[in-house]
DNA sequence: TTGAAAGCGTTACCAT
DNA sequence: ATGGTAACGCTTTCAA
């Protein structure tokens, strides 16, 4: 049974022709008004639906934007941020007709896979996801002629390319000098990999409050690693055994804040009273109310923003409604938990 | 600056015609292998790539499978697993030459939605996310004729479809029995929304457990809500304020897990030693060495698993390779925490 | 206000 | 082993 028909189908069910019909349901204002009521109930009634792929070659615009699923092969964690980012920019693109399509990439085959994601029609634009600090791809998608925007910046990167942003740096700095304000002088600084171009930014904000106040910025305070339980875990442990200890934590995400948490536990310490921790997050999290955690808060709406905001940006560059290359800078979250001052100073 | 050149310009440029090229590039075996290197280093050369709406309109295939994401406007929480599945999914189609297709749908748009999904061209097949136990959707994709996957089942719907799931009713059996074991004769269950076919495929495995032993089934002792911490908590503490309280509860979910314990917490009562807890888990958690944690651990990847061994069934039933509709069922993961005998019977 | 016909870039059938 | 050419289903220019 033929559950659909095509355009000729639909217009010789009609006795139009085939450019009539077309117009009539793409709104065309020269089609008579009885003609289009007449049209778009067969369209109902008939089950017809423009086929995606011609629709495609006739316009040169397949009306579906490009992401790639940012899963490297060697830590196979897929960013916990990626789930809600992906269905703020998918609610956007279905409220001006755009799809979204998601692509997997093998790690070698980054260069080929986003060159073939330009080349091929398939996508009218792409957002770029994890960006590191001199990131290859931005280069190639500029030389490459198709609309992207970043979600995060490239630091390293000279050239002009419209980008989505959370202000990682004065975040960071803030909390930093939340924690001198409450008379802290050794700060530990848990960050994640600083070969991502946000983690370059949180240090950056964190030693610039350091700097500012004149208090020495110690390298055995500053760990980097990726952001697992783990690895923070580790990271706050090797701290808290140094001699001189620090008096505060600042750890750049829920996960990594769990194991800060963990190894000041560990370490026979309560988190608050002997250590101070001072948490970022970005990130999901699925508590409700953040005055029953200590710890952390729910900023999954923020995320959700973001990729609203990173899809709406990308449309219109891709409808040439902004010329240059646009931003949007946003406030990062900054989650306080159990922050006092030192006491074992 | 053009970057890429189309079939005719390739085909030009080595003195063949369009169709040798095609040929060539394509893998057809009655191609001379000198005629195929020249033609493939041209085309990496010259930076070509098939344009996929023309080969969509020649083959009748677009080589892409459609999800819909699973947001309901009113709870607009995106569900945690989706990430994961949708990862493991993306990377079993990059792996045989297709690509994904999220779309976002309304609420009230549902039916129409699938309906030009499946009418469009723009997919091969798509995978239905959460069912609800009589599920609308199963009926109109299956008269539409085109290829789909259901992840879940729908108890309700008696026509043969294929799907993949996780053994809730067994897990849920298993869960209520360790319990039984161990001298718990009231035994609560935290369950998700029983719409939810999987919700409530766990209820009907707790009680059949409780049957099997002749332990009176209290439906007082049986909440059903969307799974979030602050429905786990309200549940508990309602449970645990009755006059005949549970001395263990039964968790649905990793994130109503949460809200049990913090209810557990608030009555002044102590986990695992007043009340044991059990949480079936087939959710995203962050956290490493279920150890150090009583009350969940982590099952990433068992939920990337079931996103990988959906989509080979997809693709395998989009390619006829399987004829009549195949099922998978998996194990689903249990997580014991804190379980321990009655205390205050 | 409507129709005819020329693309859009492939693949696949039929020749050679 | 290769070439010519008719689809595939739509949009859009040009005519009427």
């Amino acid at each position: 049974m033929k559950h659909s028909v095509n355009l000729k189908q639909l217009s010789e069910e009609l006795g139009l022709s085939q450019a009539t019909v077309s117009r009539a349901l793409n709104g065309y204002p020269e089609v008579k008004e009885a003609t289009r009521e007449r049209v778009k109930d067969a369209a109902l009634r008939l089950n017809y639906a423009p086929n995606v792929g011609a629709r495609g070659l006739a316009t040169g615009r397949s009306m579906m934007i490009g992401h790639v699923i940012p899963v490297s092969t060697q830590h196979e964690m897929v960013n916990p941020i990626f789930g809600d980012f992906v269905a703020g920019a998918a609610q956007t693109y279905s409220g001006r007709g755009y799809d979204m399509m998601l692509k997997h990439v093998e790690d070698g085959a980054e260069a080929a896979a986003y060159r073939n994601l330009a080349t091929q029609g398939g996508v009218d634009g792409i957002i770029v996801h994890g960006p590191k600090s001199n990131d290859a791809r931005i280069g190639l998608l500029t030389a490459l002629g198709i609309p992207f925007v970043v979600h995060g910046r490239a630091s390293g990167v000279a050239e002009p390319y419209s980008w989505v942003d959370v202000n990682n740096k004065r975040s960071f700095r803030r909390a930093a000098e939340l924690l001198l304000d409450l008379g802290h002088q050794r700060i530990g600084l848990v960050n994640g990999l600083e070969t991502m171009d946000f983690a370059a930014r949180r240090r950056a904000g964190y030693v610039e409050a350091l700097e500012a106040r004149g208090v020495p910025v110690d390298p055995a305070l500053m760990t980097r690693s990726e952001m697992t339980e783990a690895n923070g875990s580790r990271a706050a442990a090797g701290m808290l055994a140094m001699a001189d200890p620090p008096t505060a934590i600042l750890a750049s995400s829920l996960v990594s804040g769990f194991g800060v948490r963990r190894a000041i536990e560990e370490a026979g310490l309560t988190m608050g009273l002997d250590v101070s921790v001072v948490v970022h997050d970005d990130l999901v999290s699925y508590l409700g109310d953040p005055s029953d955690v200590p710890l952390f808060s729910a900023t999954r709406s923020s995320v959700r923003e973001a990729g609203r905001i990173s899809a709406e940006l990308l449309m219109d560059i891709v409808e040439n409604k902004g010329l240059g290359p646009k931003t949007r800078l946003l406030e990062a979250e900054l989650v306080l938990g159990r922050s006092t001052g030192p006491r074992r100073t």
